[in-house]
DNA sequence: CGCAAGAAAAATTTATATATTTTTTGTAAT
DNA sequence: ATTACAAAAAATATATAAATTTTTCTTGCG
């Protein structure tokens, strides 16, 4: 298994938030697998460093819902399923409309200015690195971020963005973990462009269904992704 | 200052969820004031124990909105300000509102029995302790609890539920924060009542509009309680 | 001879104690 | 009065120890 490299200067501060990044990026990327152990031993040697600000780290990704304790047992990549899947996918939609209609109702021209340029900056980098197979680009993920961020950025409650940037990082990860994704069959930039023009436009109502329908056929196509979920053969022939 | 004492044998399988649930305890209840420094050396004398489980406990309670975190700073109790009990309540209001009509929509014989038996609970037990003056009944918050939990338990995700669990908590520090309960001068019970009834009725938009004014009347007196908030005097001479 | 139950051993998580940085505070000098 | 330096206080990290869980091995019974 190939981790993240221990880069020697970049310091946030303090190794906590050190090993947390590290810890959370091989979390959404998958390099860590769902419900895989996570041993002290093994992150102590893997991110060179002590237990105290693992742990620390492993707290936190466990109120981000990417990491699972069981008392006295240890830490666990939180596992994956397809109903916990759907849920995320039905909580996001819910949340998301509501803070989508709140930013609406509270626009304003520099509002409206920042998702025009988001819109922007985000057709212009190629979703995939590699115009033959589908390549992760970092560039277009962290733009894809902004873009939704800022859709529902005015809604005028802080806790009901962290609220959603979880759900965000729970459902990025199901993303990153499944193979076809969905590449190069949609048009993600039309869509994106859609939204923008219905929330431009006024329409709330619009605005709304092409979010919703962006993300429920986003988790669809995972949905069927058998590679990322035990096939129901092998489920049934367990029991 | 008094906080919990060492209480001697119940503990919670991990010394961790021990300080966890004693911390939690004195946050929600005021013992620990809003934005006092937590350092760890009173924390162990305190509640008897090590950094490691301490630093554990601190961790979630921040991840739960009750504690705040300084990098190389230490951890303090959250302040509170009126900006943040308007945008908390608000984001309650919205989102137990989506929960709450997703759950009449899922509705069942059972639920709506469940419902029943929690509002039958609550009115039998005395909000205050003491008929002349307010005194805290636990019971009382308890039962209280899931009645409102129970509202909105059919909604079908773990995830909101645990969102509006930790908004309910923040929420529940302020009340406890201030003096000035609205007690005796509003009338509760009848409030939980009458929402239960709207929910049995079926008019989900009476038992959100019901249920948010629940909530809002709350907040607004504990928004015009000098007490807890500096007054704004004392903001302006500081400036 | 195979299987289940119990006890000892190993592995691992959890907690304590010690050491190292970092920040803050107090003092002196410009 | 302000800045620089030094001492302290406190947070963070490492290393060591204790307690718990899991595994393995042995013993007894069918």
């Amino acid at each position: 298994m190939e981790l993240t490299a221990a880069s020697p200067l970049p310091a946030p501060s303090t190794q906590a938030s050190h090993v947390y990044d590290r810890l959370r990026e091989d979390l959404l990327s998958g390099r860590l697998a769902p419900s895989r152990k996570l041993q002290m031993r093994f992150l102590m040697e893997t991110y060179q460093t002590g237990q105290t600000p693992l742990r620390e780290a492993l707290n936190r990704l466990t109120a981000d819902g990417l990491v699972e304790v069981r008392e006295q047992r240890g830490f666990y990549v939180k596992d994956v399923s397809r109903a916990e899947l759907a849920e995320l996918t039905k909580t996001r939609c819910w949340v998301e409309a509501l803070a989508l209609r709140e930013s609406m109702a509270a626009s304003t021209p520099e509002w409206e200015e920042q998702l025009v340029l988001a819109q922007h900056r985000l057709s212009r980098v190629p979703r995939s690195l590699s115009a033959t197979e589908f390549a992760d680009n970092p560039e277009w993920e962290k733009l894809h971020r902004i873009y939704h961020r800022t859709l529902i950025g005015q809604c005028g409650s802080q806790s009901l963005l962290a609220f959603c940037g979880q759900l965000a990082d729970q459902l990025y990860r199901y993303r990153r973990l499944s193979i076809s994704k969905a590449f190069p069959s949609r048009h993600v930039g039309d869509e994106h462009a859609a939204i923008m023009e219905a929330v431009l436009s006024g329409d709330a109502d619009l605005a709304v269904n092409l979010l919703t329908a962006h993300y429920q056929q986003t988790a669809d196509v995972i949905l069927q992704d058998e590679a990322i979920f035990p096939e129901l053969r092998r489920v049934a022939a367990r029991g």
